[in-house]
DNA sequence: GACAGCATACCAACCAGTTGGTATGCTAAG
DNA sequence: CTTAGCATACCAACTGGTTGGTATGCTGTC
């Protein structure tokens, strides 16, 4: 399996950004942690940023198939499904840090006042992930009869709780903390669903 | 009243890094912004990072300060004093992106990994926040019987998603994004501490 | 005259992006 | 089957400009 360079460099791209920050990442950088040249990256690039732009997509690419494969999904009941999201969300936060954070929740942060297009695709990615959790959460909504919240606030919050999360581990320089706080938004969705603690207690 | 240069730079900084990020801010950006030289910013930093960790003491300073005279100590129910904090966070989202957001939170996702005094200058000011919601978060918990969670806990979560709503805002750049958000966590408040909608109804 | 508080001038390293060129593979005419 | 014609994929070397940082000089105050 011959990878091209063009897959080389939006897969270097992922971990490099992740860790050091976009403008902190050098086109020498990803080329090196590419195995590639520099002539090969604007043969398929036409400018760092979009490479950015192609990297937000790729991780879009990436993560929407890995999120579509978990096993979060199985449970009958729509809430059970949603908790359970948040629990595979909980799971994945291990090892070093720039392995489970966010690429476009870190990319955005440097890009937004900057590059129209470089937000507009973290946004997309963002947004596109928020929206597989919308069935979910409406069809809970509707179930478990709660008002004051609609599918897509609620799905975008827990995007935002997580992102928050993460920041939170950065800067603390420990991922646990960032399980805390998934651990506040689980016992959120509980709370708002009138579920709290035990399994299917409804009136 | 004339301000010398490294207060000058100080302010700059913290306008710029919010709005550009932290390293596409170049020394000379920063020294346009304060209308100082370069000679004067390395006369009073040693470094860029050094006047980064500066910046975000900086930070803590001014913001502390600001929220220490703000009105939402006024209630006399530690909860209402909590939720009071979280209304004034929501009124305080208001005008362009880079107005209301952290420096902070903006500045830990480019430098975590890069330098541990940033890190540690950005985790002081987050955490030295937090800390001052402890003591009413405490009382509160006390007094409405929660378990569960910890003042400590809950008080980083309020900040982990306000720093995650800020995310959002950039990314849709849309600051209605963000105060849907804290709306979710005054929520969350309110429905941990058993007081849902209505003022003060504790059996 | 010592020293804090700047300004000017400069530097080596690095930056994104360009250049001219080569290797390889596909396609279709002969 | 051969081969001309061309596009894609890639490479090493280079460029103009920017970077963080330094060395040195000036100027007002104690």
């Amino acid at each position: 399996m011959k990878l091209g360079a063009r897959t080389k460099l939006l897969d270097a791209a992922l971990g490099t950004i992740r860790a050091q920050g976009y403008s902190a990442t050098s086109v020498d950088d990803l080329c090196a942690a590419a195995g590639v040249t520099k002539g090969a990256f604007f043969h398929h690039f036409k400018s760092k940023d979009a490479l950015a732009v192609a990297a937000a997509d790729h991780w879009s690419e990436t993560t929407s198939a890995m999120f579509a494969d978990a096993p979060y999904h199985a449970a009958d009941d729509p809430l059970d499904r949603v908790l359970a999201y948040i629990e595979f969300r909980k799971n994945l936060v291990q090892g070093e840090i720039p392995a489970f954070t966010c690429l476009v929740g870190t990319m955005v942060q440097e890009a937004y006042a900057a590059s129209d297009a470089i937000r507009d695709a973290c946004w997309r990615s963002i947004a596109g992930h928020a929206a597989t959790l919308e069935a979910d959460i409406a069809a809970a909504i509707e179930k478990y009869d709660v008002d004051g919240v609609t599918p897509a606030s609620l799905s975008l919050y827990t995007q935002a709780t997580i992102q928050g999360a993460f920041i939170l581990a950065k800067a603390k320089g420990d991922p646990g903390v960032a399980i805390d706080m998934i651990g506040h938004l689980k016992r959120y969705i509980e709370l708002l669903f009138k579920r709290q603690g035990r399994k299917a207690s409804i009136p």
